[in-house]
DNA sequence: GCGGACATTCTGTCCGAATTGAACGCCTTG
DNA sequence: CAAGGCGTTCAATTCGGACAGAATGTCCGC
């Protein structure tokens, strides 16, 4: 079954009515057009625009429920956004079921993204540049010298990211703690 | 037709052999993988990978011809980076075809792509978001209070990213000119 | 240790982005 | 001004990732 639309809920004849007010609606618009501009799926945004507006934490089946997700893509949305550190786990008493709630904390959030997505290639292409740097000395003569010059700037680039990066968090996070790892 | 792989081409019977040096396929992978972190097509990034590292500028029919792509992918991407400024044009006497050479600074690079793609975003947002902070005015007593501090929040953090962003690409760029806008 | 709630894993399906290739336009040259 | 190279645009196709939903697994109470 193809999913509706965030917006309400069509009312078949049980008049179900709408499942998120209109600033729910908003607030998850708008971490699902930022999901767009970093390259992240649509319903792990949902879910964290979701969580991130409501006061308290939830239970798979709310998001199912509100957001018209299936089982399958809650349960993975849930699993990516914790491994990012960007929910996290509430046992709320007397009830089985676990409940998640935001964490809002932006330091950490684009720390561990940026960790995850960014850093992540630039360690692997240190190492890949040094094998190409190998490879450049095979090269006949003319084309040898121009090529080790793109790959030593390619590793100051490398090198330059990894550098400037965590600066970067530290003023972002403004006045919160130490830094990660 | 089903593109080939960038390695070495099938030789039916004519033997056209290898289009690609070892060190050429190596760095378009190195731009192939990056273009994943961020979101961007494999061809794009073929085509500035193999710009990357050549020495001379290059016409269309060499992309084409050497990535085996097709006239349109090799259009289009070329405009694109143009666009981005990750490319530029070269006129060569007594040839009508324009040659393309890689534009190999970090800074305007890193620039451009961050401007187009993230900080739009930002722009965009903090219209909505004072938008979204008058219906929060809307809510119930219990909620409102809650939601409008979110929004608070997150009205801080797309200030602090525009806050942050051209700093960083202050350090990034080391010792070159003043900065874009 | 059986039954049911709750959750995860896995495979097929589907949608949208990426790419192709044909059709078109322009510019140059004879 | 005809012919052919060069490049762009656009509709149709292809392909990969995101999602649905069934199957499977785990935990708890009884």
């Amino acid at each position: 079954m193809k999913r509706n639309s965030i917006e309400t809920v069509e009312t078949p004849e049980g008049a179900k009515a709408v499942r998120l007010n209109p600033v729910e609606v908003e607030i998850i618009h708008l971490f699902v057009q930022l999901s767009r501009a970093l390259g992240q799926p649509p319903s792990v945004a949902e879910i964290y625009g979701l969580l991130f507006i409501s006061p308290k934490p939830m239970p798979q089946d709310d998001f199912i429920e509100r957001l018209n997700l299936s089982k399958g893509s809650a349960s993975q949305g849930l699993r990516y956004l914790q491994d990012l550190g960007a929910v996290r786990t509430i046992y709320v008493a007397g009830d089985r079921r676990v409940h998640y709630e935001a964490v809002a904390e932006l330091r950490n959030l684009v720390n561990r993204f940026l960790r995850q997505q960014v850093l992540t290639y630039f360690d692997d292409s240190q190492d890949r540049l040094d094998r190409i740097q190998a490879e450049v000395q095979e090269l006949p003569d003319g084309e040898r010298e121009f090529a080790l010059s793109r790959v030593r700037m390619l590793k100051s680039w490398s090198k330059n990211v990894k550098r400037v990066l965590p600066f970067a968090l530290t003023i972002l996070g403004g006045r919160s703690g130490k830094n990660g790892k």
